[in-house]
DNA sequence: TTGACATATCTATAAATATCGATATAATAA
DNA sequence: TTATTATATCGATATTTATAGATATGTCAA
Protein backbone atom coordinates (compact mmCIF):
# COMPACT_ATOMS: atom_id res chain seq x y z
CA UNK A 1 0.00 0.00 0.00
CA UNK A 2 1.66 3.33 -1.10
CA UNK A 3 0.04 5.64 1.59
CA UNK A 4 1.70 8.65 -0.25
CA UNK A 5 -0.19 7.82 -3.51
CA UNK A 6 -3.82 7.56 -1.71
CA UNK A 7 -3.31 10.67 0.31
CA UNK A 8 -2.04 12.30 -3.19
CA UNK A 9 -5.26 10.78 -4.61
CA UNK A 10 -7.34 12.42 -2.00
CA UNK A 11 -6.26 15.51 -2.03
CA UNK A 12 -8.77 16.77 -4.33
CA UNK A 13 -12.22 17.77 -3.50
CA UNK A 14 -13.92 15.35 -6.96
CA UNK A 15 -11.53 12.76 -6.36
CA UNK A 16 -12.70 12.40 -2.56
CA UNK A 17 -16.41 12.94 -3.64
CA UNK A 18 -16.38 10.15 -5.92
CA UNK A 19 -14.47 7.87 -3.50
CA UNK A 20 -18.11 8.60 -0.84
CA UNK A 21 -20.15 8.39 -3.81
CA UNK A 22 -19.17 4.85 -4.74
CA UNK A 23 -20.31 3.71 -1.02
CA UNK A 24 -23.91 3.63 -2.42
CA UNK A 25 -23.69 3.61 -6.34
CA UNK A 26 -27.38 3.21 -6.39
CA UNK A 27 -28.83 6.40 -4.70
CA UNK A 28 -26.01 8.75 -6.18
CA UNK A 29 -25.69 7.47 -9.85
CA UNK A 30 -28.31 6.78 -12.59
CA UNK A 31 -28.19 3.23 -12.48
CA UNK A 32 -26.96 1.74 -15.78
CA UNK A 33 -29.30 -0.83 -18.30
CA UNK A 34 -26.61 -2.52 -20.47
CA UNK A 35 -25.68 -4.99 -17.61
CA UNK A 36 -27.37 -8.38 -17.63
CA UNK A 37 -27.36 -9.98 -13.96
CA UNK A 38 -24.54 -12.58 -15.05
CA UNK A 39 -22.00 -10.13 -16.29
CA UNK A 40 -22.34 -8.24 -12.98
CA UNK A 41 -19.75 -6.22 -11.56
CA UNK A 42 -21.03 -5.10 -8.21
CA UNK A 43 -21.19 -1.77 -6.81
CA UNK A 44 -19.48 -0.81 -9.95
CA UNK A 45 -20.48 2.68 -12.04
CA UNK A 46 -19.28 3.37 -15.58
CA UNK A 47 -17.18 5.99 -16.12
CA UNK A 48 -20.10 8.35 -18.17
CA UNK A 49 -22.31 8.45 -15.38
CA UNK A 50 -19.50 9.51 -12.52
CA UNK A 51 -18.56 11.83 -15.34
CA UNK A 52 -22.72 13.14 -15.48
CA UNK A 53 -22.48 13.55 -11.74
CA UNK A 54 -19.07 14.96 -11.21
CA UNK A 55 -19.65 17.35 -13.75
CA UNK A 56 -16.02 17.79 -15.27
CA UNK A 57 -14.88 16.70 -19.10
CA UNK A 58 -14.42 13.02 -19.72
CA UNK A 59 -10.83 12.52 -20.50
CA UNK A 60 -10.76 14.33 -16.37
CA UNK A 61 -12.71 11.97 -15.03
CA UNK A 62 -11.18 8.97 -16.81
CA UNK A 63 -7.95 9.95 -15.60
CA UNK A 64 -8.87 10.86 -11.75
CA UNK A 65 -10.31 7.22 -12.06
CA UNK A 66 -7.18 5.78 -13.33
CA UNK A 67 -5.10 7.66 -10.62
CA UNK A 68 -7.21 6.23 -7.94
CA UNK A 69 -7.21 2.80 -9.53
CA UNK A 70 -3.54 3.20 -9.31
CA UNK A 71 -3.57 4.05 -5.92
CA UNK A 72 -5.60 1.43 -4.71
CA UNK A 73 -8.69 2.69 -4.02
CA UNK A 74 -10.31 1.50 -6.64
CA UNK A 75 -10.87 -1.37 -9.35
CA UNK A 76 -12.53 -1.56 -12.79
CA UNK A 77 -13.87 -4.33 -14.82
CA UNK A 78 -14.47 -4.03 -18.40
CA UNK A 79 -17.82 -5.09 -19.96
CA UNK A 80 -18.29 -4.47 -23.38
CA UNK A 81 -17.97 -1.03 -24.42
CA UNK A 82 -18.29 0.11 -20.51
CA UNK A 83 -15.28 0.60 -17.85
CA UNK A 84 -17.07 -0.10 -14.44
CA UNK A 85 -15.30 1.30 -11.60
CA UNK A 86 -16.28 0.33 -7.53
CA UNK A 87 -13.96 0.94 -4.43
CA UNK A 88 -11.27 -1.63 -3.44
CA UNK A 89 -12.66 -2.06 -0.04
CA UNK A 90 -9.27 -4.34 1.07
CA UNK A 91 -7.19 -1.51 0.14
CA UNK A 92 -10.09 1.28 2.33
CA UNK A 93 -9.44 -0.65 5.03
CA UNK A 94 -5.90 -0.87 4.93
CA UNK A 95 -5.40 3.17 4.77
CA UNK A 96 -8.13 3.32 7.74
CA UNK A 97 -5.60 1.19 9.81
CA UNK A 98 -2.72 2.99 8.72
CA UNK A 99 -4.04 6.26 9.98
CA UNK A 100 -5.25 5.09 13.17
CA UNK A 101 -1.94 3.23 13.61
CA UNK A 102 0.80 5.57 12.29
CA UNK A 103 -0.57 8.34 11.60
CA UNK B 1 -12.50 19.70 10.68
CA UNK B 2 -11.72 20.77 7.26
CA UNK B 3 -10.99 17.06 5.74
CA UNK B 4 -9.66 18.36 2.48
CA UNK B 5 -7.17 20.60 3.83
CA UNK B 6 -5.83 17.76 6.24
CA UNK B 7 -5.38 15.37 3.28
CA UNK B 8 -3.63 17.92 1.08
CA UNK B 9 -1.24 18.44 4.14
CA UNK B 10 -0.54 15.01 4.37
CA UNK B 11 0.08 14.61 0.32
CA UNK B 12 3.35 15.59 0.42
CA UNK B 13 6.41 13.14 1.76
CA UNK B 14 8.11 15.38 4.04
CA UNK B 15 4.93 16.88 5.88
CA UNK B 16 3.63 13.25 5.93
CA UNK B 17 7.03 12.07 7.51
CA UNK B 18 7.10 14.95 9.77
CA UNK B 19 3.63 14.36 11.45
CA UNK B 20 4.99 10.68 12.48
CA UNK B 21 8.59 12.18 13.43
CA UNK B 22 6.03 13.82 16.13
CA UNK B 23 5.09 10.77 18.06
CA UNK B 24 8.12 10.22 18.79
CA UNK B 25 10.12 13.60 19.39
CA UNK B 26 12.67 12.52 22.18
CA UNK B 27 13.69 9.54 19.60
CA UNK B 28 13.10 11.56 16.26
CA UNK B 29 14.99 15.25 17.19
CA UNK B 30 17.89 16.99 18.68
CA UNK B 31 16.50 18.10 22.70
CA UNK B 32 16.52 21.56 22.74
CA UNK B 33 18.48 23.08 25.82
CA UNK B 34 16.29 26.58 25.65
CA UNK B 35 13.55 25.44 27.78
CA UNK B 36 12.96 25.32 31.59
CA UNK B 37 10.22 23.09 33.06
CA UNK B 38 7.42 25.18 33.51
CA UNK B 39 7.41 26.59 30.23
CA UNK B 40 6.95 23.48 28.86
CA UNK B 41 4.92 22.46 25.59
CA UNK B 42 5.23 19.39 26.12
CA UNK B 43 6.05 17.54 22.93
CA UNK B 44 6.76 20.53 20.94
CA UNK B 45 9.81 20.52 19.07
CA UNK B 46 11.27 24.13 17.89
CA UNK B 47 11.28 24.49 13.68
CA UNK B 48 15.16 24.38 13.43
CA UNK B 49 15.11 21.13 14.58
CA UNK B 50 11.92 20.26 12.28
CA UNK B 51 14.53 21.86 9.61
CA UNK B 52 17.68 19.66 10.26
CA UNK B 53 15.94 16.75 10.39
CA UNK B 54 14.09 17.31 7.11
CA UNK B 55 17.05 18.70 5.17
CA UNK B 56 14.76 21.75 3.30
CA UNK B 57 15.35 25.05 3.56
CA UNK B 58 14.16 27.07 6.55
CA UNK B 59 11.31 29.01 5.03
CA UNK B 60 10.01 25.98 3.61
CA UNK B 61 9.75 23.94 6.76
CA UNK B 62 8.13 27.29 8.27
CA UNK B 63 5.46 27.22 5.10
CA UNK B 64 4.96 23.48 5.63
CA UNK B 65 4.30 23.91 9.60
CA UNK B 66 1.95 26.81 9.14
CA UNK B 67 0.13 24.90 6.95
CA UNK B 68 -0.36 21.90 8.58
CA UNK B 69 -1.37 23.55 11.71
CA UNK B 70 -3.74 25.37 9.39
CA UNK B 71 -5.23 22.17 8.67
CA UNK B 72 -5.22 21.18 12.34
CA UNK B 73 -2.87 18.59 12.61
CA UNK B 74 -0.41 20.67 14.89
CA UNK B 75 -0.49 23.41 17.24
CA UNK B 76 2.57 25.98 18.23
CA UNK B 77 3.49 27.86 20.81
CA UNK B 78 5.95 30.73 20.90
CA UNK B 79 8.47 30.71 23.72
CA UNK B 80 11.31 33.29 23.50
CA UNK B 81 12.61 33.15 19.95
CA UNK B 82 11.82 29.49 19.43
CA UNK B 83 8.39 28.43 18.26
CA UNK B 84 7.44 25.04 19.42
CA UNK B 85 5.20 22.87 17.31
CA UNK B 86 3.72 19.47 18.30
CA UNK B 87 0.46 17.14 17.08
CA UNK B 88 -2.85 17.91 17.99
CA UNK B 89 -4.05 14.60 18.64
CA UNK B 90 -7.85 15.55 19.12
CA UNK B 91 -7.62 16.08 15.51
CA UNK B 92 -5.83 13.89 14.18
CA UNK B 93 -8.17 11.56 16.14
CA UNK B 94 -11.15 13.03 14.62
CA UNK B 95 -9.75 12.64 10.97
CA UNK B 96 -9.11 8.84 11.68
CA UNK B 97 -12.35 8.48 12.76
CA UNK B 98 -13.92 10.58 9.44
CA UNK B 99 -11.41 8.05 7.93
CA UNK B 100 -12.94 5.06 9.16
CA UNK B 101 -16.93 5.61 9.26
CA UNK B 102 -16.68 8.15 6.05
CA UNK B 103 -14.70 7.37 3.56
C1' DT C 1 21.08 50.01 21.95
C1' DT C 2 23.28 46.85 19.10
C1' DG C 3 24.28 42.30 17.50
C1' DA C 4 23.09 37.61 17.04
C1' DC C 5 19.84 34.17 16.45
C1' DA C 6 15.13 31.94 15.43
C1' DT C 7 11.31 32.25 12.73
C1' DA C 8 8.18 34.28 9.32
C1' DT C 9 7.31 36.43 5.07
C1' DC C 10 8.38 37.80 0.34
C1' DT C 11 10.02 37.03 -4.41
C1' DA C 12 11.29 34.15 -8.00
C1' DT C 13 11.48 29.91 -10.64
C1' DA C 14 10.81 25.06 -11.69
C1' DA C 15 7.86 21.23 -11.41
C1' DA C 16 3.44 19.15 -10.78
C1' DT C 17 -1.49 19.23 -11.19
C1' DA C 18 -6.03 20.57 -13.16
C1' DT C 19 -8.54 21.01 -16.94
C1' DC C 20 -10.18 21.14 -21.63
C1' DG C 21 -10.80 19.88 -26.44
C1' DA C 22 -9.26 16.86 -30.00
C1' DT C 23 -8.05 12.47 -31.42
C1' DA C 24 -7.30 7.47 -30.96
C1' DT C 25 -8.98 2.99 -29.65
C1' DA C 26 -12.38 -0.55 -28.63
C1' DA C 27 -16.83 -2.51 -28.88
C1' DT C 28 -21.25 -2.79 -30.73
C1' DA C 29 -25.14 -1.91 -33.91
C1' DA C 30 -26.97 -1.01 -38.35
C1' DT D 1 -18.17 -2.62 -43.44
C1' DT D 2 -19.42 1.62 -41.57
C1' DA D 3 -21.41 4.49 -38.07
C1' DT D 4 -22.08 5.17 -33.29
C1' DT D 5 -20.99 5.11 -28.58
C1' DA D 6 -17.83 4.68 -24.47
C1' DT D 7 -13.43 5.25 -22.80
C1' DA D 8 -8.49 6.34 -23.03
C1' DT D 9 -4.79 9.08 -24.46
C1' DC D 10 -2.56 13.29 -26.24
C1' DG D 11 -1.42 18.22 -26.51
C1' DA D 12 -2.00 22.70 -24.76
C1' DT D 13 -2.59 26.07 -21.16
C1' DA D 14 -3.67 27.88 -16.54
C1' DT D 15 -3.18 27.23 -11.79
C1' DT D 16 -1.02 25.34 -7.79
C1' DT D 17 2.76 23.51 -5.30
C1' DA D 18 7.68 22.94 -4.14
C1' DT D 19 11.64 25.01 -3.16
C1' DA D 20 15.36 28.31 -2.45
C1' DG D 21 17.40 32.59 -1.17
C1' DA D 22 16.78 37.22 0.57
C1' DT D 23 14.76 40.12 3.75
C1' DA D 24 11.79 41.40 7.71
C1' DT D 25 10.33 40.70 12.43
C1' DG D 26 10.72 39.34 17.12
C1' DT D 27 13.51 38.14 21.15
C1' DC D 28 17.36 37.95 23.94
C1' DA D 29 22.15 38.88 25.50
C1' DA D 30 26.06 41.78 25.77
Amino acid sequence: MDTLLIFKALSNEKRLLILQWLKNPKENFIQPQHLTQHEHFDGGVCVGNIQKKAGLAQSVISGYLDMMQKAGLLESKRIGKWTYYRRNEKVIQEFANFIKKEL
